[in-house]
DNA sequence: CCAATTTTATAGCGATCGATAGAAAAGGTG
DNA sequence: CACCTTTTCTATCGATCGCTATAAAATTGG
């Protein structure tokens, strides 16, 4: 059964577009990228915004969704194919500072400054929300490790995931600040000196 | 020779204001501290800010000036009353979970997160430089331990005093996303075992 | 061809932004 | 008292914010 596809055809690509806002939440935040900055950049009028979008927070949540698989995903793939903890950390902070200054796209995070200078409580919450699972899964592995001895039982497994996630938010932070991918290794590299 | 302080006085006490401006930026940042809030907090009509402090502009750097003597300064102490630079790194993550969840302040740094959704490239470049004199000042004391044989010949000093005020960026994010004062201390715990 | 449906472009909505003009108010100085 | 200076209050200013009403344009179905 094919859609049937009544009306005016849609004149721009969604996808397309919705990576072009992705690009500019990233490099902006939410709060400093306008719908005015959205439509020139999309190349498109308000209304088709609106329409294909719903609202701006829409289309942020939207944005944060597939940022989140298409550039941030690599935390949750490190996590899923590593078998420990300490490995996942370790590739995690070897892949951050590549990923955090990657030529033709923003520097640092979407996800860990996104929100930056907003006063909207939901946008806060939801970005909140989304780093704090990633100090979940942290925990979950290092947890396992510890129940499989393969990590010391003395350790807290939520202090060290947040430690790690915490490390990470300060390597965006300097990417953001136009630090060199050159010494966002170095210091990623001591960052992992940390783990037991 | 007195002032001779002519005119109509003013009704208001610029120090005790200017305390409640910081206390708004840091909460809020630059971009999302409207005028109006700044008017309403500070008890004042807009022409007596305009007129005690310039812009906005002018306002929010006399905030950070005096924020980082007032609040932000226990890194400058440390580095200056420590006698080794591990000394004051362990003494900066003993006391940063503390500065960064005091009760009746905002949470977090005004310098690691005043400039958040800001368009303003000044304010950009303003915080930056902040943010990297630290930078500096550590790698300062980092060097001078290796010259007297205090840290090992082959640590970058650049690199690790990024770190620690990367780990201290984490550290002032993870804060404002409501982590409690007790996990701080054990992140802080942590991030401070990466150093050699 | 003619409806029906959807998207497009144009224009503008009320609200808020940072900042200021103009006049009244409050002090010192003679 | 009058005069000078500075701050205060009131009332905006033009620009921009997110968003939308309206109607023309572009397609499918009959």
């Amino acid at each position: 059964m094919v859609t049937a596809a009544r009306g005016r055809p849609r004149s721009f690509d969604r996808d397309a577009a919705l990576d072009k806002a992705i690009r500019l939440f990233w490099r902006r935040g939410y709060e400093a990228t306008s719908v005015r900055d959205l439509t020139e950049e999309l190349g498109i009028g308000a209304p088709s915004l609106y329409s294909a979008f719903g609202d701006k927070q829409q289309l942020f949540t939207e944005a944060l969704r597939v940022y989140d698989e298409k550039y941030g995903g690599f935390i949750d793939r490190a996590l899923a194919d590593e078998p420990t903890a300490k490995g996942a950390a370790a590739r995690v902070f070897a892949e951050a500072p590549e990923r955090y200054t990657r030529r033709d796209l923003p520097t640092g995070c979407l996800i860990v400054s996104g929100d930056a200078g907003t006063t909207s409580t939901e946008i806060i919450e939801h970005l909140r929300r989304m780093r704090d699972s990633k100090v979940d899964a942290f925990a979950a592995k290092i947890r396992a490790d510890i129940t499989a001895g393969r990590l010391p039982a003395d350790i807290d497994p939520r202090a060290l995931g947040r430690y790690t996630m915490s490390a990470l938010t300060g390597l965006a932070q300097a990417a953001r600040d136009g630090v060199t991918r050159a010494e966002l290794d170095q210091v990623a590299e001591i960052a992992l000196r940390a783990w037991p």
